[in-house]
DNA sequence: AACTATTTATAAGA
DNA sequence: TTCTTATAAATAGTT
């Protein structure tokens, strides 16, 4: 339609390509208009230029998001609802390690899933549990050896600098008289 | 382009409203094919009869998926992702609470997170795992006491038993002489 | 952006 | 639905 025929293949010249683009963009976007009118059917259109500028259309009283929706149900296809299936797989993992580490540490603190509990299990619980009050208690001698010692340090070099200051003081009398 | 000029308004007779819908539906899916092809242009086409059946075009080489991934980058709008983001932050906060369960489990079990504590907090872990020890040692206690009980109504029930038998046992031989 | 010769789409009819 | 065809509409090439 026309001066001349042409052939349905990628139009090589940029201007025109561009010029085509903007004439075709329009027909087509009328004629989903129209056919949404006279047909009283759902449409939507979505084009990307080649510097993917967009042209959307959609039928008035409804939205793209629940075109999308219907689009989702009517192919079948599910599109990101896989990506959301995966999360929701994921969000109940960390929920069910979540509920393991609370139990464990309630058993630690000594709550109630104790009943749970073998004989033998409540054995290596209080074995485990001996060997970090062991721990603790170790760390804790740690520490404060740790914290005597640098006080220790500090007191020392207070001194030091003390003897120092006072000498000098001194020969500074010394020198004065 | 008929044989008559037609008003752009919604065709009230059924049947030639859906005639008309197969006739513009396969012309616009032709255009939008063209579009596609003679401008290089990224095409996506929806199209909802009144009886809702589908009919849809995508440009090859690209997907209906990443076309709406454009087109919601393209627009600003958000659709679907709301969602998306409120379960990633729902994933988050469990991952963030697991990790501090996992910490304190580690400074109960006493290991390198010992390291943060001040010598106030190790004596509080300390008295905390005594007493958990403490309870466990207890529930240790209980158990195998009621294990102990258990095992002698068993034997007391069992002696009975056989005592009863043992004498029905004897009766019923003195009965036969 | 307009114009217009042609091609293309399609309304009505079969 | 499909085909036919007269006519309306779209648009390629031009200005």
């Amino acid at each position: 339609m026309g001066r001349g025929k042409i052939e349905i293949k990628r139009i090589e010249n940029p201007t025109n390509r561009q010029v085509t683009y903007s004439k075709r963009r329009a027909g087509i976007l009328k004629k989903a208009k129209e056919l949404n009118v006279l047909c009283d059917a759902q449409v939507a259109l979505i084009m990307f230029s080649t510097t993917d500028k967009l042209t959307d259309f959609v039928s008035p009283n409804t939205t793209m998001k629940k075109t999308f929706d219907m689009y989702q149900q009517a192919s079948g296809t599910n599109l990101w609802n896989s990506h959301y299936e995966k999360m929701q797989e994921a969000l109940k993992k960390q929920k069910e390690t979540n509920r393991k580490l609370r139990k464990e540490i309630g058993q630690r603190v000594g709550g109630e899933d104790l009943s749970d509990l073998s004989f033998e299990e409540l054995c290596g619980l209080e074995q485990h549990l001996e060997s970090s009050v062991k721990i603790v208690a170790q760390r804790k001698f740690t520490q404060i050896t740790t914290q005597t010692e640098t006080s220790k340090k500090k007191i020392k070099s207070l001194e030091e600098m003390h003897n120092n200051l006072l000498h000098e003081y001194k020969d500074l009398r010394k020198n004065m008289h």
